[in-house]
DNA sequence: CGAGGGACCTGGTTGC
DNA sequence: TGCAACCAGGTCCCTC
């Protein structure tokens, strides 16, 4: 379900729920999410919600005593709910809030994790080597190019890649390389720098886009509100294999690369050799 | 170091 | 209708 802008879109949708307010209690009905959430998990108990932040797809509830980390795997989703709203099925956790509200996890199959750090979120294990946010000056198309130059895997493959760049996920990726241009077979190594400019620009252009319009729900994706993004709707190739290609009516091809579903139009994505 | 594949889970859809 | 196989938005971790 959520690639960056589903995450970032939950974010700013708990955002006013959640500064300032004081966690009165933590409840945690089934633990074993990816990692077992730790205990110490508790510590947040009495502690004041500072900020809610991003990086890459986990979010960061801060307080002045340590961090929650918090990612939504492939089926994780996030409502603020009122205080004694009954749970149903695979609602995993609540957070709740001195406003009467709670934060409520709700993660079909569990891919999510909820950690707790008392140490700065960046020097995390796990987000310590991470790539870029995608949407930051860092990112760009000489990043792009300079770090592909030994990679031999394919260029999807490669934007999909934590260390490169996060934020990417499948239905992203497909999509930005179609508004690029860009083969998604075609080796990292051989893509020039122009090309690599084009795709930095479309992945920053996708993502934003994606943003405002509420994420790309697909099957049950929602924001907190419970409402459903509407990107999906402005998708041009993921999930139409088959289907004419809408620049050039061509049929979009699909290939399964690391077991990725990957669509393309053959026509305006050429690959090109050397 | 890079590349590739399995692992973790549930549930919806597809096909026999 | 039943049941098995396959597929899905992520990404860590192990092997080669």
């Amino acid at each position: 379900m959520p690639e960056l802008p589903e995450v970032e879109v939950s974010r700013q949708g708990i955002t006013p729920f959640m500064v300032g307010e004081t966690v009165m209690r933590v409840v945690v009905r089934n633990a074993s999410l990816r990692w077992p959430i730790p205990s110490e998990i508790q510590e947040l108990v009495g502690l004041t919600i500072t900020a809610v932040r991003r990086r890459a797809k986990y979010l960061l509830l801060e307080t002045d005593w340590g961090t929650a980390i918090l990612h939504l795997g492939m089926s994780g989703n996030l409502r603020i709910l009122p205080h004694g709203s009954v749970a149903g099925k695979h609602d995993h956790v609540d957070i709740e809030l001195s406003n009467g509200q709670l934060l409520r996890l709700n993660d079909t199959r569990r891919f999510g994790c909820l950690l707790w750090t008392r140490e700065p979120a960046e020097q995390h294990k796990l987000l310590i080597k991470l790539g870029p946010e995608p949407l930051t000056e860092d990112f760009n198309g000489e990043h792009l190019y300079q770090r592909s130059r030994k990679r031999k895997i394919a260029v999807k493959q490669f934007i999909m890649d934590n260390h490169v760049v996060v934020g990417v996920g499948n239905i992203y990726a497909n999509e930005a390389l179609f508004s690029a241009g860009i083969h998604p077979q075609q080796a990292a190594c051989d893509v020039n720098e122009t090309d690599y400019q084009a795709l930095a620009s479309e992945i920053k252009k996708v993502l934003a886009r994606a943003i405002t319009q509420g994420g790309t729900t697909l099957k049950d994706f929602t924001g907190s509100d419970g409402k459903p993004g509407y990107f999906v709707q402005e998708l041009q190739v993921y999930g139409r294999a088959g289907e004419p290609c809408r620049h050039c009516g061509g049929l979009l091809s699909e290939v399964r690369m690391g077991g990725r579903s990957t669509v393309f139009c053959p026509l305006c994505q050429p690959k090109c050799s050397g």
